[in-house]
DNA sequence: CCACTTGGTGAGTGGCACTATCCAATCATG
DNA sequence: CATGATTGGATAGTGCCACTCACCAAGTGG
């Protein structure tokens, strides 16, 4: 198909398009003369995909480009390819760099001993070994530091709750994951699933706040 | 204090403050002359939680603005103020306009009556009473649209455990919430707990699924 | 008393995700 | 073959947003 109909048949402008070929967000199309290309539903499916990324998981270009070409990095295997691109995923604010303190200040140093116990109070050590390199890690970090900053209760006890949360869903997750049988569509599967459920599971709560709160407060609480 | 201190004490540059003060996201400083103004601790603890808000949230400024709003209107009453401040808070990708598909789309009402299976299956009769109106309500359609015309699995039974998650994420918010008396603290504390939770959860997720693909399948596997 | 600081205002900046315009090569049609 | 539309690539521009800078008159402190 020409870009044209890729355009159309996706929904995305041609000019739009256009720019995401520059970028690297798109591969190129088989090119048939000098000025025309052929895309093929493999096209179609990636450009899905992106515009989901952008748009839904607010992913920046730069990092979608980056998840993107771990996908197809053939110089790694399966595994480590699904490893990069999840790592390159979102990071959210990382370490609210220069905002009044710097990376390494108590609140900081304070949220990372909690954290840490609380990885080790839910046994998750392969987490632990990563350490601080990796992005969820240190997302985590800045958010314990941030609610701590502004006095809110961020203790392990006051975690663990979201932690057990965090298990199932991961569970609930692989349990998707692991219908796809082919290498491919697993990773495209791995990224998409872990950015798309994000609004999901946000909304899901925001709901379930509101019912909950109506629960306990009556009619008129929460939302 | 003067605005200076409020700048150093909150690490927010004065211009950023002055800036803040101009957009309505902090109440005036009390005017000792014509040209200096006063600030007191509820002046810092709200800049905080501006910060946060914009920085960890993402929320933007002019939703910032009205959830603040919400916050100290005297006009309404303390559950009132509660829902429409937490009502304004983050609408993720609403309804993806012109992005192909308009807003009645067939993937969108499939997405509608398969979030309105789950509400039912869960029981949630109060989030279903709000219907289109809630934000979260349509951020959920939303992505279930985009997962479905993806191609990705979000029947009700793939939905169900992200709805319980969701569903103890609440209660846990509403316990931390429990522990505060004052209603002020208690409006300030929902908002702050619900925007500045997301990211510690979807960090825990992330770890999580790196410790259970580990577990699954290996070193090496999930992130 | 006078350099310095303060807070308010309007205009400017930088980043980002597009988008509009142009152009030569090519294709479809009479 | 003539000719007008279309295609895809390149470049420059747009709009939005969260700041940030420059300036200024009114006040303050040594």
């Amino acid at each position: 198909m020409r870009l044209a109909e890729l355009s159309t048949r996706s929904g995305v402008s041609t000019a739009t398009i256009k720019y995401y070929l520059r970028e690297g967000l798109l591969p190129p199309g088989r090119r048939v003369t000098a000025t025309q290309a052929e895309y093929d539903e493999k096209h179609l499916q990636r450009l899905r995909l992106v515009r989901a990324l952008i748009q839904v998981g607010r992913v920046p270009i730069a990092s979608a480009r980056e998840v993107l070409t771990a996908l197809e990095d053939d110089s790694l295997d399966h595994n480590s390819r699904l490893g990069t691109a999840v790592w390159a995923l979102p990071h959210g604010p990382e370490s609210t760099p220069g905002d009044g303190d710097g990376g390494d200040d108590p609140d900081t140093a304070a949220a990372r001993r909690t954290v840490d116990a609380l990885l080790e109070g839910v046994d998750w050590e392969y987490a632990r070994g990563y350490g601080a390199d990796a992005p969820a890690y240190r997302m985590l970090v800045t958010a314990v530091g941030t609610l701590s900053r502004l006095g809110y209760p961020c203790a392990v006890e006051d975690l663990a709750p979201y932690a057990r949360a965090g298990r199932q869903l991961a569970v609930a997750d692989l349990d998707l994951l692991e219908r796809y049988d082919s290498p491919d569509e697993q990773l495209e599967a791995a990224v998409a699933l872990t950015v798309l459920y994000e609004p999901v599971l946000l909304a899901l709560r925001r709901i379930a706040q509101a019912e909950e709160s109506n629960r306990r407060f009556g009619r008129g609480a929460g939302e």
